[in-house]
DNA sequence: CGTATGACGTGCA
DNA sequence: GTGCACGCCATAC
């Protein structure tokens, strides 16, 4: 991991279904828990398809954003189980 | 190199 | 319980 946005792509990228992780879970995976606003800086420049950044929420327990609108995000946390009692 | 921005988090009123 | 303000880090320009 050369760039720290890298490491969190790759961190969301192993995210599995069904699994939510907040901004500050990934931002201490990553080794920098106090960065959770890069992270989010990160996916939000990040456009790839392959970075389920849909699965990456607030602490709040707010979807926050998402590149292809914050809808389609509930829309599929939903339907991967979060909000069925699981919730965050 | 320095400044500005951002999909956040926490603390306090 | 809700709302406001401040602080933190990385990236982009």
């Amino acid at each position: 991991m050369i760039s720290f946005r890298k490491k969190i792509f790759d961190i969301v990228k192993k995210i599995p279904e069904g699994t939510v992780l907040t901004y500050k879970q990934v931002a201490e995976m990553a080794g920098r828990p106090k960065a959770f606003r890069a992270v989010g800086n990160a996916l939000n420049k990040n456009h790839n398809p392959e970075i389920p950044c849909h699965r990456v929420i607030r602490s709040d327990g707010k979807t926050g954003g998402y590149n292809r609108g914050s809808e389609e995000k509930i829309k599929i946390l939903k339907k991967e189980g979060w909000g069925s009692g699981a919730t965050i």
